[in-house]
This record gives C-alpha cells, sequence and structure tokens, in this order.
RNA sequence: GGCCCUAUCGUCUAUCGGUUAGGACAUUUGCUUUUCAAGCAAAGAAGGCGAGUUCGACUCUCGCUAGGGCUGCCA
C-alpha cells in the first residue's frame, strides 16, 4: 500500500515552528517511502480560522521548500461528507443527540473536580428517546466496561494503552454541519487514506477517542507516529513567551535549508551535523526519532546558519539580500561578508560596502596614541595608497604599509585609523581586503575625507 | 486531582550488559593578529534517587522523584 501522510495546520495563526518540523518528519517519511505528503487545512473553527493565515501557512512551507503533493483539502469544503457520515453513525445509535446545556455540564464536571474523580461526561440521554431527538450536540456512544481499553503501537514509542472508562461518552460534532477536531480528523484521514499520522506528542491523547471513531466507523486504523515536543528554555511547551514561534518569522535571518536542518536535526538522530534534505530523506527512520522534549537552541541554529551561509552561492547571497537593488561584489569578495556571518540582518554591519559610512572622529583614534598622531600616520597612509599601483595586488600594499608600520614602530597606529576610515566601524575584516573591493578611488575619498573631518 | 509521555555534559545527542561514557553547539584557554570574527589546537563539563536481576549495569525490571503533555460544544 502507497504510504499517503498529511500535516493538518489549523489557520488560526501562523505556522507554528513546531508544525513545520513535524511538516519536515512527515515530507521526509514520505519522500523515503515514495510516497504522498498532503496539506489538509483545519478549519472547523469558524470563528478563529482566517483565509490570510491559511496564505501565510502555504508560504511557509514554500519557504521551507516542503512541497505538499496534489491539491490543498480545507475541512470546510467537506461539510457534506461529514454529514453523511454522522447520519449513518446517528442511525446505528452509535452516536446520539446530548441536550444537557453547558450550565449542567460545567456543574457536572466541577462537583467530579471536587470528588476527584475524572472528569467526564457519561450521558443518561443515549439510551433514552433524547437520544434520537434532533438539538444539543452530537457524541460518541462510548462503552462502559471497567476493563476495556484501547491501545496502539506507536511508531516511536511503542505500546500505549488507555482505559475506554475514563473517556466518557465524548463530543464528535456540534451539529450536523459542525464537526468537531476528533471528528473530523479520522473522516479526512479516511477520506484521503492516510497511512501513517505523524503528528506532535500532544495529540497522543486524542488517538485513543480516533480510534473509537475509526472502530465506530468500521475503519481501518492508520499507523501512529508520536514526535516529541519543541521546548523553551524552561522546558515547556515553546510558546510565544519563548520568542519566535512562527515558522516564517525565521525568513529574516535564516537560510530556509538551515532551519530545515535545524529542525530535522534536533529530534532525530543523524549520522552528522550538516544535512541537506536530500541526506535526511535517506537516514529518516522512525526509530531514530527521539521520545524525548529537545529545548530549542537559537546558537545551534545560528552556527548551522553560518555554515549554509559560507557555502552559499554568491549569486544567491545577494538576491536574498537585496540591500540596494542590482548591488553585488565578486564571489571572491563576497566571502568576506558571508564567512563571518551568522544571521543574515547581520550583513548590515557591512553596509561600507555598498554606502558611505558615517561616523564620529574619535573613532579615528588609535588606542595606544591620540587623535592627532591617528590622523597623522592617516595622512601618511593616503600618501602610501596614492603612490601606490593597484595593479600590484592586495600584498603589494600590505608590504608597503608592513614596511611603513616599522617605521612608525606601531601597527595599530597604520590600521586602525585606516580601517575606520573605510568603514567606519572598529569591527571589520582586513582594510587592505576592503580597499581592493572599494578600488583606489573611493579609497582614497574616504581616507582624504576620514583625515579633512578631523583637522 | 486523573490519564499519558519522558529522564546521559549548560543545550542537542551516541552508547542498544563489560567504553578512559563518544560527538556537536555553547563556554574557557592558546595559536594567528591592525580590531572583531573566522580558522586551527586544547581544556572543563553528564548517566535524578532507591531496590532488584546479573560475575558485571547508563543500558533490563519495579518503585520513587522530577519535568512535560492532555484533561473544551479549540485544533
Amino acid at each position: 500500500m502507497k504510504v499517503k501522510v498529511r500535516i493538518a495546520p489549523s489557520p488560526t495563526g501562523f505556522l507554528h515552528i513546531g508544525t513545520a518540523q513535524s511538516a519536515l518528519y512527515n515530507w521526509l517519511f514520505a519522500h523515503k517511502n515514495g510516497g504522498e505528503f498532503h496539506l489538509r487545512i483545519e478549519d472547523t473553527d469558524k470563528e478563529r480560522s482566517t483565509k490570510e493565515y491559511e496564505q501565510s501557512i502555504l508560504d511557509a512551507l514554500e519557504w521551507l521548500g516542503l512541497k505538499w503533493d496534489g491539491k490543498v483539502v480545507r475541512q470546510s469544503e467537506n461539510t457534506a461528507k461529514y454529514r453523511e457520515v454522522l447520519e449513518q453513525l446517528l442511525s446505528e445509535g452509535k452516536v446520539f443527540y446530548c441536550h444537557h446545556t453547558k450550565d449542567e455540564l460545567e456543574a457536572e464536571r466541577q462537583a467530579q473536580e471536587g470528588e476527584k474523580v475524572p472528569p467526564q461526561h457519561v450521558c443518561n440521554h443515549k439510551d433514552s428517546e433524547k437520544g434520537t431527538t434532533p438539538g444539543g450536540i452530537i457524541r460518541l456512544a462510548v462503552t462502559r466496561d471497567a476493563d476495556s481499553t484501547v491501545s496502539f503501537e506507536d511508531e516511536i514509542r511503542g505500546h500505549i494503552e488507555f482505559k475506554t472508562s475514563l473517556l466518557g461518552d465524548f463530543s464528535i460534532a456540534k451539529s450536523l454541519d459542525e464537526p468537531l477536531y476528533n471528528f473530523a480528523v479520522v473522516v479526512d484521514d479516511a477520506d484521503m487514506e492516510i497511512t501513517h499520522v505523524i503528528r506532535g506528542e500532544d495529540h497522543i491523547s486524542n488517538t485513543p477517542k480516533q480510534i473509537l471513531i475509526y472502530e465506530a466507523l468500521g475503519l481501518a486504523v492508520p499507523k501512529f507516529a508520536h514526535l516529541p515536543l519543541i521546548l523553551g528554555s524552561d522546558k515547556s511547551k515553546l510558546s510565544k513567551r519563548h520568542g519566535n514561534t512562527a515558522a516564517i518569522g525565521y525568513k529574516k535571518d535564516y537560510l530556509p535549508e538551515a532551519v530545515i536542518n535545524f529542525l530535522g536535526t534536533l529530534s532525530h538522530t543523524f549520522s552528522k551535523e550538516i544535512m541537506t534534505k536530500k541526506e535526511m530523506i535517506e537516514e529518516f527512520e522512525f526509530s531514530k526519532v527521539h521520545k524525548s522534549g529537545a529545548v530549542f537552541d537559537v546558537k545551534k541554529l545560528n552556527w548551522i546558519n553560518s555554515q549554509w551561509v559560507k557555502n552559499l552561492d554568491p549569486a544567491i547571497f545577494w538576491k536574498i539580500m537585496n540591500v540596494i537593488p542590482g548591488f553585488s561584489l565578486s564571489d571572491d569578495d563576497t566571502t568576506l561578508i558571508t564567512e563571518r556571518l551568522e544571521r543574515l540582518s547581520d550583513a548590515q554591519e557591512f553596509s561600507y560596502f555598498w554606502k558611505e559610512p558615517e561616523y564620529d572622529k574619535e573613532l579615528l583614534k588609535w588606542k595606544k596614541a591620540d587623535l592627532d598622531k591617528s590622523i597623522e600616520t592617516l595622512t601618511e597612509v593616503k600618501k602610501i595608497i596614492d603612490d601606490f599601483d593597484f595593479e600590484k595586488g592586495k600584498d603589494g600594499l600590505r608590504k608597503v604599509l608592513d614596511e611603513f608600520s616599522v617605521k612608525v614602530g606601531d601597527k595599530g597606529l597604520v590600521y586602525w585609523p585606516f580601517r575606520v576610515a573605510l568603514t567606519g566601524r572598529e569591527k571589520s575584516p582586513d582594510p587592505v581586503d576592503i580597499a581592493f573591493v572599494l578600488g583606489k578611488e573611493k579609497t582614497l575619498e574616504r581616507v582624504e575625507k576620514a583625515a579633512r573631518l578631523s583637522s
């Protein structure tokens, strides 16, 4: 049987980074097995779902390169199917109408909490006239055998078992046209012929309910694989208060390959740290997916990103950066930036390559000398550069500057003001490298301006 | 409270009964050096607790503890 998996985000927010990870693992599993990866939008909650969020989820998935097969499925477009299934179940007496009010249910729940018994609603309408009378909400009639259990073999965690007596007659639809999560998921997964449900650990406790629905429908139960959660620094489920939880929020600082690499290696053991999606497909195994939650470590993401940036095609780098339309440096010169970049937005620190630097003249002062002396030396440097033929290359210029340094007796006094004049910053690559990127003319201009600025 | 899941360096992890408990990120130090990085080299850093099984447990079993998830007419 062909492997078919899916992710089912609800358009009530941006694509969560955890959902992105589970999308990745679904995608990996599908590709490893020559199967299909589908996208289903769970928009049964009409109040909170929006088209904008739906679009942003699609965009995030595309950015990450997790392309889905076939068309996007929307639950809101499946209402006829839910109604049909519900009516059938109703006629078979497997589900029933519950006419209890929210207040009654709430009172019951509080009483149960007070008695310290598991909160659940075992409805007395199920065997009465009321159960077949339309109105109220629809619940599944769950058998109350003290010993009966629902169990499944999780692909990642092994045997998991629940007592059905703890479930109560749980709700599956607000009305014939308003299915609730657990019911809609089962109907759709069955409809789409999903073979493996790969999702977050937070769904483990929904699984027995869903299995019971499969059984009521007389349908084959798919395999389940529950992924560990991504945790914040305090080890609780990653949420807004920990920072950025929207996958698309990482776009400004990270390459999609790096985010995928990070998410992939976070909860699955691979043979090395830096992995392409293709390599991950080869090695993906449920047995190598971890069981325990993993803390989201931005420092590691930064490092992984820096590795990807270093090896990035310069043309693509400039396309992504888009600092000034059309601006770029030669491939070799680009490495001056990419070799020292962790986050994409840090490229702003190299803005002196594409615009005039602005700085305080005090910055020109070398720490082991005073400002006047620094300027004096810079003026000498200007002359040296003026006399130097750039055709002779970087090493040639370095050689003359080094010789001059020996005469001055302080290398820093020569190079520091030179660096500041060119970049306006206290940290940068070698000023000689920068001079050769800027060219002789621009270099002289900046040095001259610096010297003038201080007189 | 109930149910379920989990438990090795600060973080992500390897180990599938016998290892000096390995690697990566981070940290610290050294080299390099005109600054900051990068790069290279090195160092420190771990099996929650208690029983049991065994010649021998990080590894198997049980209990405890801790953390997490769920407990909606949300998904």
